[in-house]
DNA sequence: ATTGACTCCGTACCATGGTACGCGCTTTAA
DNA sequence: TTAAAGCGCGTACCATGGTACGGAGTCAAT
């Protein structure tokens, strides 16, 4: 069985030991314990968890909500889909909100470049009174 | 004239007194004189850069931004039309990253609604290899 | 057996964007 | 005129998500 350690798993994952370490200070990892006052070595089982958190992250899950889905577990699914409803409806508003400013953005550009191109920037103007 | 104190601006923008405070600290916001060992009054055109910097900030402008927008100022056309075309990729590419998230989140509400509704659930081991 | 790379652990620090506290002074409205 | 509300200022603290440092110990390859 192949002896990973925390700095193998890192590379693993792509990720940093110090990272890891943050997510085990966090309660989002457990910690294995060491053997006979060495190293403490990983197993499949904390890679899994490690990816899974990271895939929540990506996803944008705060760490606080990776803790919830965490907690869960496969028992709670009920509470798994409330988060994962929950986190697609603020994405979908992110969404929306990033449109809106595109939009805006787009316009105050607009206005520089059909503007009186070497005068004053029409747009820092703008900007007081969206 | 009107002698707009700190507060009433704040309560004129819609933000803190000691948001306010924060952006002068910053450098973001100019702090009028003392009048005569007393408060400080503000003008329109402070409450025109605190509009400024709160719109900015709302089209997702960091505070680094609106410094260099503000340093841009009138004059350099060019320098705010470059943040503005910065910004716009950067929100382009959030939606994109956003959109593909809401893609795979959907995902994986979907397995736990279609697959097996009262066991394991499927996304919370689904999360470990995305 | 030695050496170089890695680990352990505690602690401290970072960036970002604020928020809070408390003392003393100023203003303003009753 | 006097009390309440608000301001000025310094300082400290908050959340989030990490990152860095350094000394001592451990492991593995040569």
């Amino acid at each position: 069985m192949e002896k990973i350690t925390i700095g193998k798993m890192a590379v693993r994952v792509g990720t940093k030991v110090s990272t890891i370490r943050f997510y085990q200070r966090s309660g989002l990892l457990e910690e294995p314990p060491k053997v006979n006052g060495g190293f403490r070595y990983y197993t499949v089982s904390h890679v899994g968890r490690l990816k899974l958190i990271l895939n929540a992250k990506s996803l944008g899950f705060s760490l606080e909500e990776v803790r919830q889905l965490i907690r869960a577990g496969r028992e709670r699914c009920d509470i798994i889909r409330g988060l994962l409803k929950n986190r697609i409806d603020r994405v979908e508003a992110e969404i929306a909100n990033l449109d809106t400013a595109r939009q805006t953005l787009s316009g105050l550009l607009q206005t520089c470049e059909t503007e009186l191109p070497d005068r004053a920037c029409p747009a820092i103007d703008r900007l007081e009174s969206i």
